[in-house]
RNA sequence: CGCGGAGUGGAGCAGUCUGGUAGCUCGUCGGGCUCAUAACCCGAAGGUCAUAGGUUCAAAUCCUGUCUCCGCAA
């Protein structure tokens, strides 16, 4: 089939990789435009269009595809099918009934469960055991189409955000070169998503990082496994941002020191109180400084217990 | 030129404001103690203080350029 890859983070690599690999043809790619990323505001490609230009594919990058002009040039374009995964803009209706196949869309999560742009985070965050990809066809609604196919994945007991969205991005070019074929063949069966069941995992905000210490240390310790590798859980420890890379849970009921405080300091790790229980820190990074194992922080830093990371910048 | 922090033995830091013998907590190596140890005691090695220039009797420290790393912002 002629394919148009729709596309941006990393995410969609992969699977746009999978594609061009495969016996089909991919005829064009679209990426989000050019933003400005980094110190100094640099120009940056999209990594999907990166992957694009490696591979000699035609690029096109609308500031928003419901603009006439793209749309016009889109339908000049012969192709079958568009394949969409994690593009960030919303597809008008008429672009939609531009390919004859549809426009296929893979989402990170087993829908109706988190609809929307962090569902691979928001998996991890609320301690499932089980998330997965889906295959969908695109309505004009956001992640509502009918489901294709599904696959599943585990969610390891110390998974993060960043090892769960390997293992997701991976499963995605193979699971779309599946549900292709049976859509060529005409024997896919469409399953509506039950609208009453859905959930939404909006997109990720490193606000969402900030940690609230009266939460449960279980809670706060997803989170931080959730948010990492991005956009981090992190703290503020005299007036710096602390983040806080990965801890381990430690179940201490009879501990009610304000949630917060320092419990004690060890070789290699020191404890924070939380709404229940408290949490070990084993590694993290100081506003400015590197990441590091608490280890080699508690040689340079000297903590004490009793001290407390608080919500806020300005408050010690 | 978006804002800011940082580069000091193998690791993490102090020292810089107020120039004047390179320091701390670890690690490494050697020795000792011990039934034994990742514990304790004694000792040693290891640093052109990122880099290039400037000021000075004297620069890790003051001034200027460059490189690299990091946080914010986007």
């Amino acid at each position: 089939m002629k394919i148009l890859f729709m596309g941006t983070p990393d995410f969609s690599v992969s699977t746009l990789e999978a594609l061009v690999a495969s016996e089909h043809q991919v005829v064009g790619v679209v990426s989000q435009p050019d933003r400005p990323k980094g110190r100094g505001k640099q120009l940056q490609p999209t990594p999907v269009k990166e992957a694009a230009m490696r591979h000699g594919l035609k690029v096109y990058q609308p500031i928003k595809v419901r603009d006439q002009a793209f749309l016009e040039e889109m339908a000049t374009l012969d192709f079958d099918v568009a394949v969409v995964i994690a593009f960030g803009q919303i597809l008008p209706k008429s672009f939609l009934d531009m390919p004859s196949y549809g426009c296929v869309n893979i989402h990170a999560s087993l829908l109706p469960a988190y609809r929307g742009a962090g569902p691979i985070q928001k998996a991890v965050i609320n301690g499932d055991a089980v998330t997965g990809v889906t295959t969908m066809m695109m309505d004009v609604g956001m992640d509502t189409g009918d489901m294709l196919l599904k696959e599943e994945v585990a969610i390891d007991d110390k998974e993060t955000g960043g090892s769960l969205f390997v293992k997701l991005s991976n499963i995605g070019g193979p699971l779309v070169l599946k549900t292709l074929a049976q859509l060529e063949d005409g024997r896919l069966i469409r399953t509506p998503q039950n609208d009453e069941e859905a959930t939404y995992a909006p997109m990720l905000d490193k606000k969402m990082g900030n940690i609230d210490w009266k939460q449960s240390a279980v809670t706060i310790e997803r989170l931080i496994r959730g948010l990492n590798p991005w956009p981090s859980a992190y703290s503020y420890m005299d007036g710096k941002m602390l983040k806080i890379w990965s801890g381990d849970v430690v179940t201490m009921p009879e501990s009610k020191a304000i949630p917060g405080t320092i419990i004690s300091v060890g070789e290699d790790y020191f404890t924070v109180q939380c709404g229940e229980d408290v949490i070990a820190i084993r590694e993290l990074q100081l506003q400015g400084k590197k990441r590091m194992n608490a280890c080699d922080f508690l040689r340079g830093y000297k903590l004490t217990a009793g001290s407390i990371l608080s919500q806020i910048p300005n408050d010690k």
